[in-house]
DNA sequence: GTGGTCTAGACCACG
DNA sequence: GTGGTCTAGACCACC
């Protein structure tokens, strides 16, 4: 699944997950109707507690992004997620942010950017 | 000082302190050695507890940011803070994966990279 | 047999088939003594597992409201199934509760309760 | 808080929860801007364990009806809810299918239907 | 087999 | 003092 989780990230470890998997659809890694790994599974996978897992699920779900079946599984299911403007203009705003106090310039982040579109996009089209 | 609190924002509130704190610091709006308002001031004026003030001026002196000192208050130390090239890579691409999500097109968060970037390196150079 | 199975509702597969038959046997499209479809027939019809359309019936059997015979099949056995007062009066509060929340007025829920009521009761007399 | 839990209730803990508070908010008992008890406190009240509250507060969250703040509390947002028409129909004729297979007559449907709608709404206008 | 719910209890984050 | 997160482990519901 391609997924880690990092003690040192100050995000809790199911928004590490769901973040995660928001990338791999983003990338189109996990394609829309493409299951997810079962709860348990990827819980043992990454070390941590199924229920760690399922809250992750529950975000994704409430994103819209997955759909979850009972007996079934998990899959993807929209590759889109709703997000006023104002809120993402913020989260880039609070990103950007800490790039240029941590003194990269202007020609290095936007290579950066332009790097991390590509890899996220490369799957849209 | 140009800050505002928005109760639709899902950070927490300290955290929305200190990061608009960091983006007027970037910006340059906050010089080096200029003086941040005192904790009691700030928390009247953005009507919230004094204790999430604190928070937020302790994290931006994690950051090396400011300079505490008793008596005399808060100034800005420096503008520049550390952060590894992972953490800021990780960070980036969290908050673009919700732009591409968001299904805005490439060219359209190029847009806003560039105009937010603008604003915020006004100072820099 | 007018059922379907919608994956945007809420309740679980066998429960929607299991409310969609006890619909139709309030109707009167169900008589007593009718046959209901085999097991099998209905899953293939349905698209869904044989042991979902199982447990709808185990449902339906523990309400009494059919009897399932090995070799002979399912048949209507009642059109009158047990409830108590408390709990009939608590599963239309919580429905209603949805339509009021929902931001619909009084007449406009009466107009739909009417409504469905009719449909519902075509067959009682 | 007027609000208990059924062992004999089919629904999850933390759905009569959720229902019973959403109720209370239909109702006007819950007025908007209204605090809801402390998670541990309502844990306690009604002998189940903190998540199970928990995950009732999280689900009003989601839709819409209260905001939880962290170190506050939570209270009451809103007394709106989106819900298509569609899933209303389906969830009152769930409902009212058990009235009528309970064999209820029409009238007294009716009056309790009336009856039940005069209690949620006494507090809209 | 799948996910959902619930418990008990610990620790952290926020205001 | 508030809610959030995480764990370990049990049991249930669904397909």
């Amino acid at each position: 699944m391609l997924l880690t989780i990092d003690t040192a990230d100050r995000r809790a470890i199911y928004q590490q997950v769901a973040d995660g998997i928001k990338a791999l659809i983003a990338r189109g890694d996990l394609a829309e109707g493409a299951p997810l790994p079962p709860v348990r599974q990827l819980a043992a996978d990454l070390g941590v507690n199924l229920n760690t897992i399922a809250a992750a699920y529950r975000e994704l779900q409430s994103d819209g992004l997955i759909t979850v079946k009972h007996g079934s599984g998990a899959v993807v299911a929209s590759r889109t997620m709703e997000r006023s403007d104002d809120e993402l203009r913020r989260t880039l705003r609070t990103a950007l942010t800490q790039l240029v106090l941590a003194g990269l310039p202007k020609g290095r982040i936007l290579n950066i950017v332009s790097d991390e579109l590509h890899t996220l996009m490369k799957g849209t089209k």
